[in-house]
DNA sequence: CCATCATTTCGACATATTGGAAAGTAATGG
DNA sequence: CCATTACTTTCCAATATGTCGAAATGATGG
């Protein structure tokens, strides 16, 4: 138990694996979906996801090329069923998070063949730009 | 929010303070007493100690020599709140996590000064070796 | 004051963790 | 088959973490 406890806690316990659990609770997300929202390595992400995995917070699914993640709802341990639970209810108001939304926005705005072949390009110019000046067309 | 939420939970994704939590629930206790429960330098446990205050989920008390630690309840933020009532609901019929109950219940059959000076050995010749041995003169 | 003692801080060390580049896998489409 | 491609695994560097011993701190009792 306590060993279960750590795994989850610390898989939780760390700004890119929340960051990716928030994000999940919008729905399923393949990894380069994921990979572009973090804006991380491919090679980042993978691990972080595993870790997640793991820990029994997340389950796979594969769809010819890619494979998706979402929240674990079944045949997870009650440890990870509480820690997602708490973790819905928080950082809903964070910047961070709802900077990742609105990217993850942008992200379902694009074919995910588009996006594996251009990453954040495929986002269009403002994407990066628009963490410093919202002023002229800029989103919202 | 998130760097609070980051900081509360690899707060709690330790072994040794999820040890310190649980053992928290059962009221206040002062250092050496988490000390002789927890096996550990008393250096180690005052870091571990710390850790947790900064991250709002436990508070302290001073009383002449000795320094008391308990479960925030006051004034702790919305993630430390959540931990809290996460980590209570967690853990409780884990091994290692009764037997430092087991142990606590020793420590707290003897003065706080007898414990400060003899650090385990206050607790009998039994508290080591029966974790090895329950048959003959072992507690229970 | 001064000695004592519980606790904390500092310094050091071993280990763990995060992140990325490069090589390896597995599935798709010729 | 073979090339391509999305993802994973394997290294490796940089940093963070857990633990302890030694020194510092802060309160107590002469």
């Amino acid at each position: 138990m306590l060993e279960t406890f750590e795994t989850v806690s610390k898989a939780v316990a760390d700004r890119s694996r929340a960051r990716i659990l928030k994000l999940l609770e919008g729905g399923e997300l393949c990894v380069c979906q994921i990979t572009t929202v973090l804006d991380l390595a491919p090679a980042t992400v993978s691990k972080h996801l595993a870790m997640l995995k793991v820990a029994g917070l997340l389950q796979q699914r594969r769809d010819g090329k890619w494979v998706y993640y979402r929240l674990a709802e079944r045949d997870l341990n009650h440890c990870a069923r509480k820690f997602l639970a708490l973790i819905g209810g928080c950082l809903n108001e964070d910047p961070a998070v709802e900077e990742d939304r609105r990217i993850l926005a942008m992200v379902n705005a694009v074919p995910v063949q588009v996006l594996c072949d251009q990453g954040r390009a495929a986002l269009g110019p403002n994407a990066e730009a628009s963490k410093a000046t919202t002023c002229c067309g800029g989103p919202v």
